[in-house]
DNA sequence: TTGTATGCGTTATCAA
DNA sequence: TTGATAACGCATACAA
């Protein structure tokens, strides 16, 4: 084991400098009043020692940690990475460290590590939390959620989103449209996007047809699943919008594997517009969220909670925008149609 | 501004329950030697209170923090994200939580950080780190480097899987293959793999033509700039081996508005593997990082050593693959001299 | 089986 | 301008 040296504290610095441990700390955080010749002094025994000031025992005496603290169920979902990449340039920008957990939506994981964050952090960033993980801070630190649950949200309008998604197949002439949604067990996106999909459908007086509905998990490996069974439907569908995607990937590969042609034979939109999307054969069409936004808004709502502002906005909603690539095309009954009138 | 209702600590507790201190905090730590009694009474007073043990206390006795810390340069990097989610598992596993940090490749993060890290973690992870990120620790904290500095690292056979690229372009007869490197600064990544181009034209009999290595920045941005650089020279390559595959990408974008095929007019070789590299137009052929099993080896190695293990191994090197897909083939020359012999 | 005294490294307070 | 003392919340060592 690589032995740990005694590590340097203010009184060691104190002795080495001659003088009291105040005076360190008061040149360390540079108060006024004092001669120029100890604040030299005391820097230059700083120097010789390598002292580095213990969080830890400055935590404890109430001084702030500076820190934000941030819950994520996991690290390789590009929504996660594209969201928090922005979160911390604005935390670097306003002088404030970052520090990122993973829950692995493992409840006794995210317990443990709200408990930590509690005493540690000065605020709060949650990643799709599960439904009661933000109780945890109750009022003790400002928290604001990227996602559904919590009395301060960040989020993209789902139900709208989906709804762009679907009008969007409608108009290209779809009526046997099915949906891959994602879990529902406890991430209100999932029965948003599917509620918008309904929406939609039912607006254009088409029915969701039996066996339409498939669980995606918001996954490639899930997309794969749900579009075989679909596809593979006496009555195919013959445009299939996913909760995600990832998902949408899924279906893209499952409907190759198939023998079927995108856009040709089957049309597929996503949700997430992740970097991805713009490169999958062919191109995704797909509902684009704005995570930068979103993880930028997200930042600055928190760290105008941790300054005590008043009047913070308490749920931010930010619009869903649609991107038509190349996987979306008129089905293919109306191309047959067009073709021979 | 959210009131702070005041902390409860263990004194608290202990008056509720009307035992002392010492009391709660052995049951708390499930110390052996106390009525069946008390220790319910406890109970429900910890449970009554709402009591969460202060992290900065504990770590302040010497008790460990259970905690690796994590310094990486940015979070939306598939080669970082990949890494860490592995990474993390591992951690989770083995009941140790896992704190990322962004250092925007900032000196002054860096330190800054790795200052914090210092106190709190009990060992810490390097993720690409500047030359001298490392010596920060000293021997304070073990510490292990994925990357190219450091007394431990973890890392890819950058040379080997260079060579690996540019053997398989010669091989399918290319002759006019040219580079586009990553930033040399202080990466030495980027070095190594540049070194390895050369080191296989070498073998080959084959020179480095003049304006073949262009800086291509490891990004999508600077891949289309080095390209078009390239591919508008009056003696044009008909492969390029990119640093990554995200400026392998950026090659592939600015072949395609030149009006050139990929593969046809064009061979393109990446690095790295990321996820985007198997959908991309056409699927990007290229040289294969474990990262998945470099992240779980790293965080191996640093909780042997963590718990104080001999004969950690120093410097792990993990052998490259190449991934061959749809974007590289014969050069066009050769091709048309089959056609008509 | 339970309680008391002490110390971890820092900062606030107040006295010199 | 500087320094002594107490306090933060917890755990270790030892006493009762």
């Amino acid at each position: 084991m690589t032995s740990l040296p005694t590590p340097v504290t203010l009184a060691d610095v104190a002795r080495s400098a001659g003088v009291s441990k105040m005076t360190v700390s008061n040149v360390i955080n540079n108060k006024p009043g004092m001669s120029e010749e100890t604040r030299l002094r005391v820097q230059r025994a700083i120097e010789a020692t390598g002292y580095v000031s213990n969080a830890a025992a400055r935590l404890l005496t109430g001084k702030r940690a500076n820190m934000i603290g941030v819950l994520t169920p996991r690290l390789n979902w590009p929504f996660v990475t594209e969201i928090l990449q922005s979160a911390s340039t604005v935390a670097e920008a306003e002088g404030l460290n970052l520090a990122i957990f993973t829950t692995a939506s493992n409840p006794t994981l995210e317990r443990e590590r709200a408990m930590l964050l509690r005493t540690l952090a000065d605020g709060v960033l949650l990643v799709i939390p599960s439904a009661d993980e933000h109780q945890v801070f109750g009022n003790v630190v400002p928290v604001v959620t990227l996602g559904a649950y919590g009395e301060r949200t960040v989020k993209v309008d789902n139900f709208e989103g989906a709804r762009l998604a679907v009008r969007h197949l409608i108009e290209l002439g779809h009526t046997r449209i099915a949906h891959v949604h994602g879990q529902h067990n406890d991430l209100r996106d999932a029965a948003e996007r599917e509620q918008g999909f309904v929406s939609a459908l039912e607006e254009a007086g088409l029915d969701v047809l039996p066996g339409y509905l498939q669980d995606g998990e918001f996954s490639e490996e899930g997309g794969r699943r749900a579009a075989h069974a679909l596809l593979t439907l006496p009555d195919a569908p013959t445009a299939i919008f996913a909760a995600n995607d990832r998902s949408a990937i899924g279906v893209m590969e499952a409907a190759a594997q198939l023998g079927l042609r995108v856009p040709h034979d089957l049309s597929v939109v996503g949700f997430d517009d992740i970097h991805a999307a713009a490169y999958t054969d062919p191109p995704l069409t797909t509902v684009r969220q704005p995570l930068q936004q979103m993880g930028e808004k997200a930042a600055r709502v928190l760290i105008d909670l941790m300054r005590g502002e008043t009047g913070v906005e308490q749920h931010v909603l930010f619009p869903a925008s649609l991107v038509v690539r190349q996987s979306t095309a008129v089905p293919r009954a109306h191309q047959e149609v067009r073709v021979s009138p």
